[in-house]
DNA sequence: CAATCTGGCTGAAACGTTTCATCCGCGTGG
DNA sequence: CCACGCGGATGAAACGTTTCAGCCAGATTG
């Protein structure tokens, strides 16, 4: 592999000269300069940015740890941080948990060893054991789509109270008694914070809730739970689905079982991702502004990294109802 | 920060002594083992990749370069390769290249800086500049969903001449004469392919087919093709569009303007995404094995760094139709 | 003409690892 | 008692950069 010292060699000059053609190129008179830069292009060099970070102390990426790549939400997490990282120059490394606390882990571990400049964090949970050891390592972090107290770090996320107060109103306004919940793994504060929020909005109401766990947050785990939805007697005639990717699993299984919706079962789900809108019946959805939660997440980070006297913040955003045909009253019906 | 030598003068023996303990444990006394390990625990010493990188001369990190995130067909991709490379004890970096050759080269670059084992490539297109520099880095890569000649480099891909004959035919034999394919960009190989499959399947027969082009492969380029369809006159009654994301977007405008599907307009798509078969009518589309795709083109890559003497392959796929609704001749009808 | 400045370049140190030759002390076989 | 082997530890070299003090030659100033 050819290294600085090469081209140094090849074109008769220090390999401090090189260096300055390839980094400070208005130091070095331009005869020179275009020298170098021809045997560089003669000899194909390519710096080495591991020698070049060993040296700086600190790299030029930022690292992102979403739960799950397959939630079209958390791409446009990764899309938002991405935009704002290559304004300031920076690469976004992207990593995919699944929601697995060992993968979570070795990511983490990761990150540390490789000096990121810093890493934007959607974890499974703040109080494991791999988050305690990443803490350690002194990488600056920022938490996106998950509150924290600001003692700790900053943190973007979406008020997931509001969101599933928001949508648990909605279904009381249309009429619903009976009313279910498809929760995803209670690990997941997101989970919990919605379920709370539907709690809340439903207490003092006469409406009955059912809350269904469902193992993942993906669409064939809504099938299950549409499934399960479908055993019920007295069936519930609204359900809330803690995602979209949820909510598109029991529409699945609803139209399958030839439920007619909203009829029969409206369904509420969570995140408008772009497929909410194509799906079987249009999805009711809350809303969430995934580009713009990245985007605010990897600013804070960069600010915090430039200048580490400037404080945590905690920044929450305000979801919003998108309401669609799977609960739209017909008219005259 | 804390480094090597900070845990070797704390543990009271030298920097070797402690590489040992973190490398190969077994070659060091027990005792000295434990002492040194309590105080990595204590110091909370992470090693530092590059510096461990620098002197290895290669990465444990391997690129993998995808056309569209946002498209679920590619986040498979990256899970199967991530499979085999976590196999190996190697991790993955995944990045987007949204279909943008400015971007597509600034990973490529990037991954050429950080000495990575290899790179999984879906590229823009395969004469660029970008990649040519690449090439030039010496980083061995493998092509993932297109082809390539052996002499070249190993590829991974799916035959889309196939898959857009198979769809083609499929719309022959259920009665269609008028059929419009909906295409995306030509620099796209995939596209190429598949309009060149459509192409032969209806040479010979008696149908009428038009191709427009989309702008691009996702849902919104696919709204616009429908609105197009929507225009034309005689409309089509069938058409088959370059990926499943164009197709959801083209049964939204014709369910959006009361076209029914598939007695109106048949529609069939293309790599069936999960979403396909939750849409507003469940989509007919050709399957590829997006997951074994990734993981494949991993393996050869994981083989030919491993020794550099195994030649290139190219491995192809066969595709597979899937039929749904969109396309269901209804019974009686 | 001496002193000073300046543009352009050089040489070497430093970054934090890993690796390898070497060394030490001790037990063992001859 | 010597030689040898061996487990265990050490010290220094090397990896490819960047940076910085310093050097040289020529231009500028007083």
């Amino acid at each position: 592999m050819v290294g600085i010292k090469d081209v140094a060699k090849r074109a008769g000059v220090s390999i401090g000269t090189v260096s300055n053609v390839v980094n400070r190129p208005h130091v070095v008179a331009v005869a020179t300069r275009n020298r170098v830069l021809s045997v560089i292009e003669e000899l194909g060099y390519v710096r080495d940015e591991s020698a070049r970070q060993l040296r700086a102390g600190r790299s030029r990426i930022m690292g992102l740890l979403v739960l799950d790549l397959g939630n079209p939400f958390f791409v446009d997490v990764a899309r938002g941080a991405e935009q704002a990282a290559h304004a300031e120059g920076l690469n976004i490394i992207t990593c995919n948990s699944g929601q697995r606390s060992d993968l979570e882990a070795s990511y983490l571990a990761m990150f540390a060893e490789q000096r990121v400049r810093g890493v934007l964090l959607s974890p499974v949970a703040t109080s494991g054991e791999a988050l305690r050891a990443f803490r350690r390592s002194g990488t600056p972090y920022v938490f996106v789509d998950r509150k924290a107290p600001t003692s700790e770090a900053s943190s973007v996320a979406v008020d997931d109270l509001a969101g599933g107060a928001l949508a648990a109103r909605h279904l009381l306004e249309t009429g619903h008694h009976n009313i279910a919940f498809v929760n995803g793994p209670a690990i997941l504060a997101q989970c919990r914070d919605r379920e709370q929020g539907v709690r809340t909005a439903l207490a003092g109401s006469a409406a009955e809730l059912t809350v269904l766990e469902a193992i993942g947050l993906d669409v064939s785990s809504g099938r299950d739970a549409g499934a399960r939805l479908l055993g019920m007697s007295p069936r519930p005639t609204a359900v809330f689905c803690a995602n979209d990717l949820l909510a598109l699993g029991v529409l699945q299984a609803m139209v399958g079982a030839g439920v007619r919706i909203p009829e029969e079962m409206a369904i509420v789900g969570y995140d408008d991702i772009e497929f909410a809108g194509a799906a079987a019946v249009p999805l009711t959805s809350v809303r969430q502004p995934a580009q713009r939660l990245g985007r605010t997440a990897a600013e804070l980070l960069l600010a915090e990294t430039a200048d580490t006297t400037v404080e945590h913040q905690a920044v929450v955003f305000t979801p919003e109802l998108v309401v669609r045909e799977s609960t739209r009253v017909r008219r005259g019906a």
